[in-house]
DNA sequence: TGAATTAAAAATATCCAACATTTTTAATAA
DNA sequence: TTATTAAAAATGTTGGATATTTTTAATTCA
């Protein structure tokens, strides 16, 4: 057949519990610290008992949940020093990425780069204007690909997985810097831009300093 | 009280199932690639069939085991280029764990240090003259509490857990390498006596480097 | 009054048994 | 031999039941 799902994200009932409740992580809608009571969740996103529990688990490994045993699973709690950390471990692992991917990468990773910062481009004009939800989670999904896209010709499986993994978890930071308004848009453009330039021309030592500098653009603790 | 279970490991039956797959792993008694039947394990392990989905979910988590929508679950394969991919990255982990640790350790992480490089030292005697599977696993252990030593003070709970994970993860390899005689113990002892050296003397450059040998030894591809 | 104890309620962690769906294997036909 | 089809096996899911543990509320006692 011509057409077929594009992704295993849903044809199973855990994985569709999953992407339900990370979105609503992510937008807070259950937010740090709540406690997940398996009965509560079952009545809100459907599922068995046991397909939310497996669930619960997948969200523990990806590190939005936490688990104790004997006493249950609750929302990863979000402080100032957990976003620091996230952010600190996803500039190692981004320009270590970046730094391989500018090793390796042949003139289809730079055409992938191209495109998928193309796209973003697109995504942030759409979002600065009208940032709903919606808007907002497709513009993350262009810039999660964008970032992506730079560490793709790694050649590490681990590293381009540790980089969604750290991706996902900042989300939740990312989502509500947009929503305060708090992220410049203009300056954002502009890294993007020489990001990609740097890039292209190998310039592995700008490129490696301008990707640090966007990633911790959206760490700003305080204003 | 004053006995306590000194971890959460072994109060819950998916605790205990993840622990005895986890080893079974480790010694290849569950081979690279071999399926894994809930039925079959349930036999081996015991435990329902739901405490066995989540215990591989668990270990899905970790890397040990792979699983595929609709057609369950399977031994991470191991291949050279996957022992590759997993060094280097626990180079780079490591490495940067070591530094923030040299930048934000005092007196008692130095302490800790030596302290457990001093188990490991006799854990690595008593290895390399009898290499058998529950002194391996002491060895082993011994080798593991060192590395995560010299990256505690690194103030970052996620560097930590990742150290963890992928010195987890290349266990199956290091104790292939262990049963097969070519680790070079005397070797070994040199380089871990200068890394503590080094970590003592806060000469970061030089205790990355040894950090790094240390690991790279691992690796031998074809001797 | 306030701390400690006890009883009741809630929640977690399990298990068993059953079924629909999907994948794999074996048998049969072209 | 290759395709097709039928049977078997395995996965994914559900519902209901139960022991254990944790949390909450009520009660007692100093």
């Amino acid at each position: 057949m011509i057409f077929s799902k594009s992704n295993d994200d849903d044809v199973t009932v855990v994985a569709m519990l999953a992407s339900a409740l990370r979105r609503d992580i992510s937008f807070g809608t259950l937010r740090p610290d709540q406690k997940l009571k398996i009965a509560e969740l079952r009545q809100r996103y459907g599922g068995s008992n046991h397909s939310m529990r497996e669930t619960l688990r997948m969200l523990g490994a990806e590190g939005l949940v936490e688990a104790t045993a004997q006493r249950g699973f609750r929302v990863t709690s979000a402080t100032q020093d957990d976003l620091l950390d996230v952010m600190r471990v996803r500039i190692e692992i981004e320009r270590t990425g970046l730094a391989w991917a500018i090793e390796h990468g042949d003139v289809h990773w730079e055409g992938r780069v191209i495109a998928a910062h193309h796209t973003l481009g697109k995504s942030e004009e759409a979002v600065a204007i009208n940032p709903d939800d919606l808007t907002a989670l497709e513009w993350d999904e262009a810039s999660r690909a964008f970032f992506a896209s730079l560490i793709e010709a790694s050649q590490s499986p681990r590293l381009i997985g540790l980089q969604r993994k750290f991706f996902d978890q900042s989300r939740r930071y990312r989502l509500s810097l947009l929503r305060e308004g708090r992220l410049d848009f203009d300056e954002r453009r502009k890294r993007q831009k020489s990001l990609v330039v740097a890039v292209l021309a190998r310039d592995r030592d700008a490129a490696l300093d301008i990707l640090q500098q966007e990633i911790e653009a959206e760490i700003q603790g305080e204003t």
